[in-house]
RNA sequence: CGCGGGGUGGAGCAGUCUGGUAGCUCGUUGGGCUCAUAACCCAAAGGUCGGUGGUUCAAAUCCACCCCCCGCAACCA
């Protein structure tokens, strides 16, 4: 019986876009996929959208648009950007897809005849304009987001017993300590069940945008145990055909990003526990991609997509930059100047230029076949050397692999390039090509045999990460294709002799400096590319929920300006602080005490980084005088300190050149 | 004691689990070569591996304590 692997990516929440974040996960998988196939082994490579909830509701709402139709179209972008990269995954399920549905509920029937599905009630405070429980709230507190006040509520809802599952996951743990990997994110869900787990809430009643229920079409399933199910619905658990979840289940990687440990570590073995079916083998997860050391975020504008990139330096770069660059697991940081100088380093100057230099000299001294290498005549130490070396390499980058170490395993392979570089100056095959002696003739044989073999080893370890190039390589080097090598029966000195070579061009044409001015430039006019233009333009702009923002602001306001009766509104009045104390466990707050002439208000300011209480006492300041009242770490604020922010600064307080009255008015 | 990440030559980072000559890319300086994509090779300068203490024959690595930076969260009306 022949192996068989079965990897997935999360499914990816359709109420963002696709960036180069969850194009990482995606080529990691492909990554892993490729090599897998290449060593024979049956492999079944999922990824997929995530569609359902209430955010997803509520942005095709705001888009004036059918949940599905939003949906539909997020999907397919995602589903053409991992097509326009060459990701070769099996299959791509869509969680509003009657097979997955189909599935989830299966699932949800399976749980509730085992007994761990009960109906409950919870009750709670909630705030309505949020639509969030709010578990930390007392009854008459207010909604911690909003300020607002929060009703007390009782809510009939499907619990999962989740209680039940504790010392059972943290067994699992114990026994099968690869099942979470790294192992900070082990240590993390083991302290994390170890503290106690509480039945969880699976179901909703408050919106529909979601998989009913099974005989209770009023709620809907929690889209965690809807989205999690997707590893197996995919394959055809609760339908009628089961051959591929008979063959492939269980996974033998979920690869995730660290944020969704939790839900993958934690629940979904358990929902399999209870569902009685057997759990995955392992669950990998890595770090977090930073733009130029700032986590990437859509408040912060600083997604950068993946379009860009492959338009200036082509799939393979992004991929080889993200596998060699980021040590798996731990959080990486991505810059358009990291990956150009990459990508000259390693792959123009290195991989590629070594293509070049050893495959033209096989054209023009033995006139593009590969050269018999003398046994005897002509051999020496050094020749060996890189044999060893390749060898070596060949084992290790293996294992490297497999424990998912794609930097090490990629630095290691280009260690032997550096080799095979410093190998050919060394023996000098130029001066050997202008010699017509039997001794020299043998000698150049041997050493551009070297070279080339070390150069087929090195492409054929390198293909799961930059396919296309090393497909290249390998058809000028009159090998084939690539695809069909099976890499379990790679070893050293299988490269055929007199084997013709193809047309030699540059697979890695160098990148310049105006490669990383032109992807900044791309980024900041954030206009999709020629090819996403295909995908991009059927929607209206008001889709993209950056866009929609400014939008209903833009509206609210009219054109970004107010008349002097909206600014007649606004008390802004002098002030001066007669008492400025830190607030107890709060790092940003003081809360002060300040007199505007007519009474003295209490008011807690988030200006404490900037200036020290003693500071302030005495001092003259401008407040909002007739703001709504709020409560802050339990404090309540009677008006605003009214001060310059800086973008990544200290805020500074407003202050006056002369000296002015206590509870002067400023208009 | 909120959660997490980090502090290693000028820059960016590996190495820390499994202690044993501190490695990679870029940059700088000098040299070599000309097959190759102005590439490649050699040499040099540059590090008290955040600090202190401990374990050890031996610590970037293990232990303890401390300092500093960066995210996130809680509080920036």
């Amino acid at each position: 019986m022949t192996q068989k692997f079965y990897i997935t990516t999360p499914i990816y929440y359709v109420n963002a876009r696709p960036h180069i974040g969850t194009a990482y996960t995606t080529i990691a998988c492909d990554a892993i996929a490729r090599r897998q196939r290449m060593l024979g082994v049956d492999t079944f490579f999922l990824t997929g959208t995530d569609e359902h909830g209430q955010k997803i509701e509520r942005s095709a709402l705001a888009a004036k648009k059918s949940p599905q139709q939003l949906t539909d179209e997020v999907s397919a972008e995602f589903r053409a950007l991992w097509d326009r990269m060459g990701l070769t995954y099996d299959d791509f399920i869509r969680t509003t897809s009657d097979r997955h549905k189909r599935g989830v509920q299966a699932l949800w029937r399976k749980i509730r005849d085992n007994g761990y599905i009960y109906k409950g009630t919870y009750t709670g405070q909630y705030c309505v304009s949020d639509e969030l429980y709010v578990d930390s709230a007392k009854p008459g507190d207010p909604c911690p987001q909003c300020g607002r006040p929060t009703e007390t509520v009782h809510e009939e809802n499907y619990f999962f017993k989740l209680s039940a599952f504790q010392d059972s996951l943290l067994d699992l743990y114990e026994s099968q300590p690869d099942f979470i990997r790294p192992e900070t994110r082990r240590n993390e869900v083991i302290s994390f069940v170890r503290s106690g787990l509480r039945d969880l809430s699976v179901s909703r009643s408050t919106f529909s945008w979601g998989i009913p229920v099974p005989d209770d079409p009023k709620h809907v399933i929690y889209v965690w145990m809807d989205a999690l199910s997707n590893y197996i619905t995919a394959l055809g658990y609760g339908s009628d055909d089961t051959r591929l979840y008979e063959k492939f289940w269980p996974a033998d990687v979920h690869m995730i990003g660290k944020e969704i440990v939790r839900f993958h570590c934690v629940y979904w073995p358990a929902f399999l526990m209870a569902a009685g079916l057997p759990l995955p083998k392992g669950i990998v997860a890595h770090g977090w991609l930073l733009f130029e050391e700032n986590k990437m975020s859509k408040s912060r504008g600083n997604i950068v997509r993946a379009e860009t990139i492959l338009d200036v330096v082509g799939t393979d770069a992004l991929r080889y930059f993200l596998l060699r660059e980021i040590v798996f697991g731990q959080d990486g940081s991505f810059s358009f100047d990291a990956l150009v100088q990459r990508y000259n380093a390693d792959l123009a100057n290195g991989l590629g230029n070594l293509a070049s230099r050893t495959l033209s000299m096989i054209q023009r001294y033995f006139h593009g076949e590969v050269p018999y290498p003398s046994p005897t005549a002509a051999h020496r130490a050094t020749d060996d050397a890189i044999a060893d070396a390749a060898r070596k390499v060949i084992s290790e980058c293996s294992a490297l692999f497999d424990q998912y170490q794609f930097s090490r395993a990629l630095e290691l392979a280009w260690g032997l390039v550096a080799a095979v570089d410093k190998y050919i100056v060394e023996n000098e095959p130029w001066a050997l090509g202008e010699k017509t002696d039997e001794e020299s003739r043998s000698r150049l044989a041997t050493v551009l045999y070297t070279s080339a073999e070390a150069l087929r080893i090195v492409t054929v370890l390198a293909h799961p990460v930059i396919p296309d190039a090393t497909a290249k390589i390998f058809a000028q080097m009159g090998l084939g294709d690539i695809r069909k090598f099976d890499l379990s029966k790679l070893r050293w000195g299988h490269l055929s002799l007199g084997t013709k070579l193809g047309a030699i061009e540059p697979v890695f044409p160098r990148a310049d400096k105006s490669a990383v001015e032109r992807m900044q430039k791309m980024e900041e006019q954030g206009r999709p590319t020629a090819a996403a233009t295909a995908t991009i333009a059927t929607q209206p702009p008001e889709l993209k929920p950056d866009a929609a923002k400014p939008a209903t602001q833009a509206a609210a306001i009219s054109d970004g300006k107010i008349s002097i009766d909206d600014f007649a509104k606004i008390e802004l009045r002098v002030g001066q602080v007669k008492v400025a104390e830190k607030v107890k466990g709060a790092d940003k707050l003081l809360r002060l005490e300040v007199d505007i002439g007519t009474e003295i208000r209490q008011l807690v300011a988030g200006i404490a980084e900037a200036y020290s209480p003693e500071t302030l006492i005495g001092r003259k300041v401008v407040i909002v005088a007739n703001l709504a009242p709020r409560k802050l770490r339990g404090l309540e604020s009677n008006g605003m300190i009214v001060a310059a922010s800086i973008e990544g600064g200290k805020p500074v307080l407003a202050s006056f050149l002369e000296d002015v009255p206590i509870g002067a008015r400023l208009k």
